[in-house]
DNA sequence: GTTGACTATCTAATATGTTAGTGACTAGAT
DNA sequence: ATCTAGTCACTAACATATTAGATAGTCAAC
């Protein structure tokens, strides 16, 4: 017999919500042969002029090995080339080319009327609600978050032996 | 050169806000060798008794394809059984098995401790708050909402032919 | 100028996400 | 009985996520 868990799931909350919002973007984003990530990360550059892949790791919240493939495809694509850094031969610098800057002049502008789109549907008062609350969860300022202690390591992941 | 886009970014508030929750719980779950997913379905399944793979699609926000991976190596784990129904051969029922009931009562706790910390930290007002405007963001009745038009397609993702 | 701690990126292996399509099955209309 | 539309789970192919570790470069201390 399994018990009920009293408790409500945030972390699935903000999962939902944002799924509800990009319903509405994903179409726009795949009509131009992006994924998601690409856009996003088409996005920040465009923003910021260049970025270091562990900049658009942060900003665009992906893991330093994904990013590694996204860059490598997006690159065969023509959208952005990487260049290596003279002063520091570790790090490179990703520029966006002539052709993707194109593709976020067509692109853009439909994200923005379609944001206007939703912003209308969920009521501008509920939007700008959700923004003060949202900041204030990411940018208030607080303390280290302890941790539960764990109890000993015990391996789950195994079958049961059989007999 | 690329002109910034005048907008903020919603969905990418959630994915960074769900990911700074996520950080504190993350380590207890692997701890017990589970992934996320793997978790997010056990709790499903624990609180609803027993589910078809459908409802565990809705409930856990994932994909079809990618269930049928998860609940398979599940089964592997020796922590699920997925039984195929008598009066509908297409449907399947997924049941926890004893050991995974264990384990949930386990890990569960630890989860609960961990979020009534976490909402310690962040201020059980602003987590209240939180809760409403997500609600009301999820839940709210909305007609259909529009798409924008989409200008006629073009290949962006192949490169120029050199030259 | 070597060593050692550190950093940025990448590789490898596995798990999951995403899209399109398949095959078994069900139920309703003919 | 047959036909058809629809449903459910699955497969295939590719993209991304996640963890651990490898590689190469920087920099300060010695």
């Amino acid at each position: 017999m399994s018990r009920k868990l009293a408790y409500r799931n945030l972390p699935q909350l903000f999962l939902r919500a944002r799924e509800e919002l990009l319903r509405h973007f994903r179409p726009i984003i795949t009509h131009f042969g992006l994924t998601e990530q690409q856009w996003r990360i088409l996005r920040a550059i465009s923003e910021f002029d260049q970025l270091e892949p562990r900049e658009i790791c942060e900003i665009c919240q992906i893991l330093s090995p994904s990013l590694t493939g996204v860059l490598s495809r997006m690159e065969d694509m023509g959208l952005v080339t990487r260049t290596r850094m003279p002063e520091d031969q570790r790090r490179l610098i990703v520029r966006m080319t002539p052709k993707a800057d194109r593709l976020v002049a067509e692109l853009g502008p439909l994200i923005v009327e379609q944001y206007r789109i939703i912003e209308q549907a969920f009521g501008p008062a509920l939007i700008q609600e959700l923004y003060e609350v949202m900041d204030r969860v990411i940018a208030a300022e607080r303390g280290p978050i302890p941790q539960v202690k764990l109890p000993p390591a015990k391996d789950w992941s195994q079958a049961d032996p059989p007999g």
